[in-house]
DNA sequence: AAGATTTAGTTAGCATAGCTAACTATATTC
DNA sequence: GAATATAGTTAGCTATGCTAACTAAATCTT
């Protein structure tokens, strides 16, 4: 099935999988905007809050390389979340560097946010074959895989 | 990590799994982006020209069906298409209507664009093992599968 | 057939989010 | 102490989402 290409000849199959993964990027974003859209949060700023709600508090230029923005874009997307009160930005030893931390209301909206997003899967997953959804759990695995390495 | 205590009954794999696909999604078309940007066209342009050269020409509301985007959305959309000679609008039967047809030159620009994520995709690939790189077909399959049952 | 309603698309105005360039403030290096 | 490097912000552009309100054409009602 698999047969290793060196090179320049990419395969038919690969092709399509590259532009399904694409289209269906875009699509499953375009769903789950509606219900994202539900907690008033931009989904700039319900990612970033992610990052510092599962993975931690951290300063701004490492947030905006977690979500692969540039520094400037990051600054706005915080601006809003310290405005909305989501996030606190506390002062550390060296002067420039901010520490970025997600308040308890934070928190709070990214918990809620992720719940709808899960009985929104859920409802799509309900719709699918058994053997289907044994596969998810792999290949939710799988993607996350491959994005670290585009 | 933040123990938060949860009523829902859905189960912790669903849970992490709605969640990576999410983030995997946004960070997919992130990096995709870098490339994209290469044919100097947005990505919502790029997405909804995708579906007139694949799909074959259609109306502006059947677009913004497809795109799951309101229409004076897609009107500005396909506004810049036709500003860039990407995509042409036809009168119909029905005065109301406009019949939106991929130009030669959207053609061509798009499939220059899939190649190049597919490049991309292609090295993401190449750094797999063979069982992850094995199960690609079945995720391109099922993702799509997914985002229409959302 | 005339008027009312529905439908397709556009225009206007607002918000979010991406970028680069240019600036400020603090650390570090020479 | 002066020059340089680093962290973040501000300013200004573009693209893309939305709703509300508009125009024009088709259809339905009477």
């Amino acid at each position: 099935m698999t047969d290793v290409k060196q090179k320049s000849e990419v395969s038919p199959e690969l092709l399509e999988a590259a532009d399904k993964l694409h289209s269906a990027a875009i699509h499953l974003l375009r769903r789950l905007r509606v219900r994202d859209r539900e907690s008033g949060i931009g989904p700039a700023q319900l990612s970033a809050l992610s990052v510092l709600v599962f993975g931690g508090p951290r300063s701004l230029s490492e947030l905006a390389d977690a979500e692969q923005v540039r520094p400037p874009t990051m600054s706005r997307i915080v601006s809003g979340l310290t405005a909305a009160g989501l996030v606190k930005r506390q002062s550390t030893e060296d002067g420039r560097r901010v520490r970025l931390v997600a308040t308890a209301k934070g928190k709070k909206i990214l918990w809620e946010g992720r719940k709808r997003r899960v009985e929104s899967l859920a409802k799509a997953l309900a719709a699918l074959g058994e053997t289907e959804r044994g596969r998810l759990g792999e290949l939710a695995e799988l993607l996350p895989e491959i994005v670290r390495k585009i």
